[in-house]
DNA sequence: AACAATACTTACCGGTCAGTAACATGTCAA
DNA sequence: TTGACATGTTACTGACCGGTAAGTATTGTT
């Protein structure tokens, strides 16, 4: 009868949650395994948070190593939406759907990213090869990595391969460096290097 | 009277370790938190590993949390050995103690890193922002973009903090990426692409 | 109204963790 | 021999963890 004795704070968040509490655990699991780290959150802090309890994640999730790793699957999820958007208002333009998403991760994604790249975070914090996460983030990384290769190879530029790795590790570079130096160091110049990046490649002849 | 009755590995590890406990300690410590990650390693295991007990090892570190700055702090300092090597081996010569750096990070470093940069995986594992190891991972990351970005512009290349930058991020992704692709991604492109670097900052007028 | 499915509550289990206390050794120097 | 000091041993505390048990309340459907 009584309305639950949940603390304000719980309160307003929980407000910002709707859904069945199966998407409101994975939303308020990805938010905290990524701000105070996997080890650091334990079940009953996600349950409350979510505004359940352990029993309902339970019935939901088998163990909190499969939370961890369907968090993970919902981050892949998202940025393949990012992903269909460009290819959605550039079609057929490789090139643009590039410059969308280096603007993306350059601009956009290392504003608000001041504990770095969750799947490395993911694979920092969970050695054992075996995990269930280890497979989403190792098919994340070598997915993105495979779609840029595609992406500067049908944009025509030279030497396709190499400069996606380049590319790909700026970026991780730029993310990791973010949660160690800060935003204000070498990160800030991701942006610039890209764009070097694109116009040292692009074809000179014919 | 009787020997320690620890199994055999351990007698093997400890086998290769003298000197005082500290020393030991510190040892195994750097080893176990970097192949299994700080979290999942107990005092107890470090003391253990290091063919001494936890009251020893308390003695010595006020706490976990300090013990595992000082194993980050021992890093450093094994690499500040390394960068006077460089710079022993090439007085004078900016250039040379670059591409030993270069090449040390590139192809040496490399090899034997599966588990990643340990000062950014001690950065995703603690994300409190005063943690004692905090200081030692800004402090060690900011100093090397400093000797990098010296270097460069000793070495007259053209935009010298730029570059820098460029070869810090590549080498901080290229670190990380070992731990969610592999060592076979693109990482392995590494040297490649900082000797394309250092030739395209090449002075090109005078 | 009756039922089934889902969600909530409370309490508990076994295990592990960091850290401490009290005491027993060994060792080396005076 | 004696004393000082670093180290080793055992046992403990209090807290937290992941996970489970058993029972109650809520909800939607028919």
């Amino acid at each position: 009868m009584h309305s639950q004795p949940v603390a304000e704070k719980e309160a307003a968040s929980k407000a910002a949650l709707d859904g069945p509490p199966r998407e409101r655990i994975l939303k308020v699991a990805r938010d905290l395994f990524y701000r105070q780290g996997i080890h650091a959150v334990g079940v009953d802090a996600i349950a409350a948070a979510a505004g359940t309890n352990k029993m309902t994640l339970y019935r939901h999730f088998g163990s909190k190593d499969e939370l961890i790793a369907e968090c993970l699957a919902a981050y892949v999820a998202e940025l393949e939406g990012a992903w269909n958007e460009f290819a959605k208002k550039h079609p057929g333009d490789a090139l643009g759907q590039l410059h969308s998403w280096l603007r993306y991760v350059g601009e956009f994604k290392l504003q608000q990213a001041e504990r770095g790249c969750a799947f490395i975070n993911a694979a920092a914090e969970l050695p054992d090869k075996n995990h269930p996460a280890r497979r989403v983030i190792e098919q994340h990384k070598s997915e993105l990595r495979r779609k840029l290769i595609a992406l500067c190879d049908e944009a025509g530029l030279v030497e396709p391969d190499l400069l996606a790795d380049k590319m790909f590790l700026l970026c991780e570079g730029a993310r990791t460096s973010i949660q160690s130096i800060g935003p204000n160091g070498p990160a800030s110049r991701l942006p610039q290097m890209l764009d070097g990046l694109v116009a040292d490649h692009a074809p000179r002849k014919s």
